[in-house]
RNA sequence: GCGGAUAUGGUGUAAUUGGUAGCCACGUCAGACUUAGGAUCUGAUGCCGAGAGGCGUGGGGGUUCGAGUCCCUUUAUCCGCACCA
């Protein structure tokens, strides 16, 4: 019999399906390990081949890890929700259920075609009411809840209700919008709305009015991970500020602990450092400059500086064209040029803005305040190299050392005093961190570092200010004006926000038409006839931040995850996925499940231990080459003998480059009558790696490979290909070797006539120590994701085996190979006679026995270069080897008569003698 | 601008972590079997050289008996953040 993987593949996944061998329940009798792939969002143009490279390298490792005797949990379900499916409804009128419905029967055929190990019982679908019920029920739970600091978590908003019914804000220390001071009396004088709005102001999911990411062209809202370069990441729309009423969730609470978090995981440095710069931790103090207003009223602006030590050399302030105040501190004669600056800073896009911060902009505001170290007068300007954003929108501006003052002072002509020594201040400022303090006072002759420390001191003593911990990262902005999402379980009374009771969930998503904006351009829930509740819908994000959890206990109707099962699975022991979820979904599932941490939900801060970024597979595309004018086509190393003209060509009708030229013909009409310039009797096309695209023709499909060489191949392939991490282009050629090597395993168990040949007959030594040799091999390179190691580890032992049939080596050798290639090693592992799954098989340890070698070869080097080999017993000391090694008439003639310097030895590897 | 990563034959890559660079494949060449080959098998294949030998891990320098690996420097490519005070 034949290798007939088709035949193989079709009967064992049947067969697993059908005995449902993949199935996992919690088990407290074996350990567990949580397998997680990052759930894909089903696109209606199907599977390539780079988006199970993840999901292979995952299965692989499931695998393995059942084999080990883990109970794996490795699920696998969709991200439903979100803006295709949406933009697409609006296009063809499709419901988008409909369409998401379709995309995910498509992905699921394409996915059982690998043969991956997933429990399909735990599968989970974000736009499923029984799923979301649970991302409305975490909403809810976050409003309810407030962040306290001195807790370190959140806690019930009831206990900072009592707490402002006692005491005011005097004792609270709690993460909100801005900070507030009033006491008992003034709270108890509050009606329901103000106390509803300072309420607003400290719920981990709150609604208050904030600057967002407005998209015109999606017509809706968009957080700042779904925002790059100023375009929207989904369809690459302008972006631009505007100021809205939404719901948000209030992640900065957990900045400091998701920074904190991040040192107790396994995650790459790189991915770590994404997370690092997001959150943007910055260490400084806040100071309060005394401005005057236009009025002549004296108020304490607020600015934040992480460069204390510079204060003698403010020469003047900059706040942000949204700053608050600047309506108040703009004097009549500057009124008209403020008011134009503003309406210029507005309508430049969020694009321009980034795209021209060379240009130095800005305007005086007419006001003045007071440096509170020099006590001279400073003046105050407008400009939008100061973010409202970041800080308090307002900033002490030192020219003299950060270059974007110093653009501004030489722009302006302002003033610019050197307070740290070093540096040429006619050509740039001195932005460094080292150096003396100058013209300062009493800091005169410190170092910066030491200064910076001093006048925190100092700044607190005086009662300026205060240090301060200031973050990068943004409230995640939490409404979407679209339809495809899950809806708030929010009614309002007036201006006040009503929670929908528990036991109203799920608020189910109701069915529309119409997926456009109404005309006074509300969401298209505003359609929807008696809908009473908020008309945003929630984004993508969502759903996808606590699905790991769901998987846990997918059919609870009582609880997310039911404490038992929570307590089993406990977290994800190895994630796989993207990197480009780096500031999105990982940062926002975080999160999500150290706030369930906090109210007791979950017993793991971390949701992801160890994670690993599978590097993204780009196309090769090929080309042919038309002579310009013509119907004729060039191969490629004649091409320069012509004008030509460079074509893309469906890689799917090239192999190794050369052009099936029957199916080019029939490729397209206008190439029904072309002609061919040939080399060699072929065509040769010519390549380059590009993205894999539909309208680069380089889109392979995994159902093609799969139909020419099998399930197994591909996934051998895949991982053959390169190291996991790193990004590599896909491309066909070469997927012959790992066919060829399935080929020669299965000729392992069958003779040249292609019938059964497995004996009883003894191993010897030889191959013995080939296959512990590769036993330990695998294993090391399966712990440690070098899979492409591991499969060129099973091609040596297929070619140091050659023929042999013997059972005690090869039996042991299908159970290493099944995590990658699971169809082959089960067909043969049943033609062994097990009656039961190669997945139930003890993994195979190496025997060490066989690993050690009782002599070595030495590699004798004369001064660094080989020159001779020796062989020597393993246990002779470096001394034996010494003395013997220069009697050797080899090493002699080298030597030349010379007696050696020196002889190094190092046992079992090498011999240096040095000259 | 700041931060991170990468660089090895014609191609994808490997290197016991400082010890014979190029494992394993693809491709190419030669051979065997074949009516045939996009099947199968065998062998060769880093570069220069007839050979002895020499040269070789982006470039330059250093440490070392010995460097793809460590240090300094430089270039190129990719990625992340970016007026973040």
């Amino acid at each position: 019999m034949d290798y007939n993987f088709r035949e193989i593949e079709a009967k064992w996944q049947k067969e697993w399906r059908e005995r449902d061998i993949y199935r996992v329940e919690v088990d407290p009798s074996r350990p567990k390990f949580y397998v997680l792939d990052m759930f894909p969002y089903p696109s209606g143009a199907g599977l390539h081949v780079g988006h199970p490279l993840g999901y292979i390298a995952s299965d692989i490792y499931s695998r393995y890890k059942r084999l080990c005797g883990y109970n794996v949990l490795h699920p696998m379900g969709y991200d439903a929700f979100g803006l295709p499916a949406e933009q697409y409804a609006i296009q063809t009128g499709q419901h988008p259920a409909v369409t998401t419905e379709k995309n995910i029967a498509r992905y699921r055929e394409q996915l059982d075609k690998i043969g991956f190990c997933y429990d399909w019982n735990r599968e989970v679908r974000t736009c499923d009411p029984e799923y979301y019920k649970w991302t409305q029920w975490a909403f809810l739970k976050m409003f309810a809840h407030y962040y306290d600091r001195k807790e370190q978590k959140a806690m019930p908003i009831e206990s900072l209700v009592s707490h402002f019914e006692a005491h005011g804000t005097d004792g609270v220390d709690a993460a909100c919008s801005s900070e507030m001071t009033f006491t008992a009396e003034q709270w108890a004088a509050m009606n329901e709305e103000q106390k509803e709005q300072t309420l607003q102001n400290y719920r981990l999911a709150f609604r208050a009015d904030t600057m967002v990411n407005w998209c015109p062209k999606l017509g809706t809202v968009l957080a700042n991970d779904e925002v790059k370069d100023g375009l929207s990441v989904r369809g690459g729309y302008p972006v631009e500020q505007r100021k809205m009423k939404q719901w948000s969730l209030r992640v900065t609470a957990y900045a400091q602990r998701m920074l904190d978090g991040l040192e107790s995981l396994e995650w790459s440095e790189s991915l770590k450092e994404i997370q690092r710069n997001w959150i943007g931790r910055s260490e400084g103090a806040q100071v309060f400059f005394d401005a005057q207003m236009a009025d002549g009223t004296l108020r304490k602006l607020e600015i934040f500086t992480t460069r204390p030590d510079t204060i003698f050399g403010v020469t003047f302030m900059v706040v942000a064209p949204e700053h608050e105040w600047l309506d108040d501190m703009t004097t009549p004669e500057q009124k008209a040029a403020v008011e134009e600056y503003i309406a210029q800073t507005k309508k430049r896009s969020e694009r321009e803005r980034i795209s021209d911060t060379k240009r130095v902009s800005g305007v005086f505001t007419g006001a003045y305040a007071v440096n509170p170290f020099t006590g001279k007068q400073i003046p105050i300007y407008a400009s939008d190299y100061v973010l409202a954003g970041y800080g308090t929108g307002a900033i002490m501006a030192v020219p003299a050392h950060d270059s974007r003052d110093y653009a501004f002072a030489r722009h302006f002509g302002l003033e610019i005093i050197p307070v740290v020594e070093g540096g040429d201040l006619s050509v740039a400022s001195y932005d460094a961190k080292e150096g003396a303090m100058i013209n300062s006072d009493f800091l005169n002759g410190t170092d910066v570092k030491e200064a910076i420390y001093k006048m925190f001191e100092e700044v607190e003593r005086r009662g300026l200010g205060k240090r301060l911990v200031n973050y990068r990262l943004r409230d995640a902005i939490f409404s979407r004006q679209r339809y495809w999402g899950e809806p708030f379980p929010i009614r309002y009374e007036g201006n006040i926000a009503r929670p929908a009771d528990m036991s109203e969930l799920p608020i189910t998503l109701p069915a529309i038409e119409n997926f456009g904006p109404t005309e006074q351009g509300e969401p298209p829930l505003a359609r929807v006839e008696g809908w009473e509740f908020e008309l945003s819908t929630m984004p993508g994000f969502a759903g996808s931040s606590a699905y790991f959890l769901r998987y846990m206990d997918p059919h609870n109707s009582e609880a997310l995850v039911s404490k038992d099962a929570n307590e089993y699975w406990r977290n994800v022991d190895l994630y796989i996925g993207g990197i480009e979820h780096a500031t999105g979904h990982l940062m926002y599932s975080r999160f999500w499940n150290m706030f369930l941490y906090d109210l007791g939900y979950v017993c793991e801060s971390e949701p992801f231990k160890k994670l690993v970024n599978q590097g993204m597979i780009q196309g090769r595309s090929n080309f042919v080459y038309r002579v310009v004018g013509t119907n004729k086509f060039v191969s490629y190393n004649l091409r320069e003998q012509y004008q030509t003209q460079k074509i893309h060509v469906d890689v799917n009708i090239v192999k190794n480059d050369v052009l099936d030229l029957e199916a080019f013909r029939n490729w397209m009409p206008e190439f029904q009558s072309a002609e061919f310039i040939l080399e060699d009797g072929q065509y040769i096309c010519g390549w380059e790696i590009e993205k894999m695209s539909k309208s680069m023709f380089n889109v392979v499909n995994p159902d093609y490979i799969v139909e020419q060489y099998g399930a197994d191949t591909l996934r051998m392939y895949e991982m053959f290909l390169g190291p996991l991490e790193q990004a590599k282009p896909w491309d066909t050629n070469g997927i012959d070797g790992v066919h060829k090597f399935l080929r020669r395993f299965w000729r392992l168990f069958h003779d040249r006539n292609g019938e059964w040949a497995v004996t009883d007959e003894k191993a010897t030594e030889k191959e013995l120590k080939s296959l512990h040799k590769t036993i330990k091999k695998i294993r090391e390179d399966i712990e440690n994701f070098s899979f492409n190691t591991s499969v060129a580890a099973f091609m040596i032992c297929v070619n140091e085996l050659g023929e042999c049939h013997k059972r005690e080596i090869i039996e042991p050798l299908a159970v290493l190979l099944a995590p990658f290639a699971p169809h082959i090693t089960e067909q043969l592992w049943s033609m062994l006679g097990h009656e039961d799954t190669i997945f139930n098989a003890a993994y195979p340890v190496c025997n060490e026995q066989y690993l050690v070698e009782s002599s070595f070869e030495y590699p004798v080097m004369i001064n660094g270069k080989l020159r001779h080999k020796q062989v020597y017993p393993l246990n002779a000391t470096p001394a034996e080897l010494q003395a013997d090694i220069v009697t050797k008439p080899e090493v002699q003639r080298w030597l030349e008569g010379a007696t050696p310097k020196k002889i190094i030895v190092v046992p079992g590897k090498i011999i240096n003698i040095v000259k």
